[in-house]
DNA sequence: AATGAATGAGGATTCATTCAT
DNA sequence: GATGAATGAATCCTCATTCAT
């Protein structure tokens, strides 16, 4: 009885294997026949969806980029001004949906794949440079000319509590993180007031 | 030709090797063959001398840390007083020898060998809280209770940009980095003169 | 050509080339891969099916002890009354089928591997306590409190004969041995008619 | 400084060495650096004096053949008369110096190494052969033309016996066997005296 | 006499991938 | 659509053996 219209549930019961996988073994080492076992499914089948591991990879990247995204977009439109809207953007980086242990682990990985595999590393960019320029653009008014100065430290700050994060044994917390990156925030805001550059 | 005490030789050719091999290939995936190619010797000798794969891996990431923590010592040693130890301490993480892009990829795929094997993860654990004592140390003085929030921030900040770097394709810059983390930490210092809490 | 149910095929398949391959070698000394391309397939596929080495000779071992114990229990069935079971039991082990060089090669590899492993070991105590206590029973009525003592005789007997035609050069004679083993019990047969011990 | 006379003592220590390691193994599988080890020098050395490990092999099975012989021989100067003498040499076989945990493992180990290895296989039958003409010889007089089979089956159940012991748990008690093979002698007497076949 | 150094050959095992059904 | 069957290629690791010192 062959079943009509599985392509998505199957590809998205894959994609989610995937982040489990990786975050259960805490590297890219895991088998397609893992991931196909805990998504239901032969190997075979994956293969017939994605075509190759690394697909498999770049699509549970592109889920785990494009969950990130929609957050981000989500907490700005909440949000009014532009220190409202850079503080969104922060908060969604720690987000109960991102950062969590085997998502954290997946992006680390992600970071590890991008250095090898130009697909990967063209989405990385992608994110990157959004990241980026969401925090220019929201950061020029209150900060003026350091703004991309201020956008690289602010990125690289979250960048490195995650970084952290995968590490440490207990459950990651969100609060502690956005508190660091927001008093760093909030420093590069106070610094702008007593030496104002427009 | 000696043929004696060959053994601290090899190792070392062997340890180096790892590096660059790590660095050209972005992971892990690194044979013990191409290792040991690139270190002038058969792989069955890279095994005889290391007992197998995770162990050569392991002494590559003791020989950097040990060359880190080499570096942070000797800049140490120079340094004069709390600010210029803390500085030094930073500096000393963006040097020529750790910044390169064959170590940051060791750094990151180091990163990721400690989510699964017990030995990377407490070797990573020391060389983080030997980085966080020492901020802590010398920051006491300078922001007082402070000290352990800006020493995370500033090892957070160090590890993001690290990770950045890893993907970059221009050749890393260290003096960026470290204008970076210095910013971050002059921010913090002049937050403590506007408001001490001893 | 069924692609289904492949299975019991190859097992089978698999676990005759075993012996057979054992009996060529004349030792454990056999690589999958032989087995394998004996069994007409893949060293892969072997693994896939039996999970390695150790499980493929355990897996002919128990075939062969499958097979010996069939023999027993089909003579048996045929025998009236203790002296004719006896006999039975000791005719069954120099069948033509258990009886054969490669399959005698066999046996004399499980009890080294025996010394070693211990799921062969247990295997072989399982053959031979069922072998003891099947003549036992049968020797009670015929030796009375001797049985004990003449069972061990007449097993060790069947394993030395066994272990003596390892080694020749000509084809096994079961004949022969036979009645070797069935002239020692027909003496202690007659040294209890002389001294009955009930 | 080199040393004079060593090589009889290392080949004596390796041929010691070889059979405890068989014994602890259970098996050939027994590497050469193994030996050497416990013989306390290289492998190299081991290999300079025997040529290889299959020499160092045959080189400890002469040696346990030897022993044993030594001890028939010396059993035969003892005893006086036909059934003396035949009993003696049956009581060699068990002797606390042969019927040794490691030892029992390198006679059967030895059965497996003669199926492949020619020189093996004629070792093992130079033992053979001895072992049957020493006990024809004493036998005649006792039962006549029953001799070559009375031998076979006394040999054969000494075999078997140890065969059996190899596996056992416990601590080989060579009175049990001894017992065990000197009633079959006994019982083949008796028949000779009830039905004489000169 | 003795050994550390060194390697080639080989073997078990894993896995992504393909294919026939 | 879905999968069991099947394999080639790769990789780690072991080990007997050789050689220079």
């Amino acid at each position: 009885m062959p079943k009509l219209g599985m392509e998505p549930i199957r590809r998205e019961a894959l994609v989610k294997a995937t982040i489990t996988e990786i975050g259960r073994a805490g590297s890219l080492d895991v088998t397609v026949s893992q991931i196909a076992r805990r998504a239901g499914m032969s190997a075979a089948l994956a293969h017939h969806y994605f075509g190759g591991k690394t697909q498999i990879f770049l699509a549970a990247m592109r889920h785990t980029l494009g969950v990130y995204g929609a957050e981000v977009r989500g907490a700005l439109a909440m949000a009014q001004g532009p220190r409202a809207r850079t503080e969104a953007i922060v908060r969604a980086g720690f987000t109960s949906s991102n950062f969590r242990r085997d998502v954290v682990a997946a992006w680390l990985n992600f970071y590890v794949l991008a250095q090898s595999d130009d697909q990967a590393r063209r989405l990385l960019s992608v994110y990157q440079r959004r990241l980026h320029s969401n925090l220019v653009f929201n950061l020029r008014p209150l900060v003026g000319s350091r703004a991309n100065e201020v956008a690289v430290r602010i990125a690289g700050l979250i960048d490195g509590l995650y970084l952290r994060e995968a590490l440490g044994r207990d459950i990651p917390s969100g609060d502690a993180a956005t508190g660091q990156v927001l008093t760093a925030l909030e420093q590069d805001l106070k610094q702008t007031e007593r030496d104002p550059r427009p």
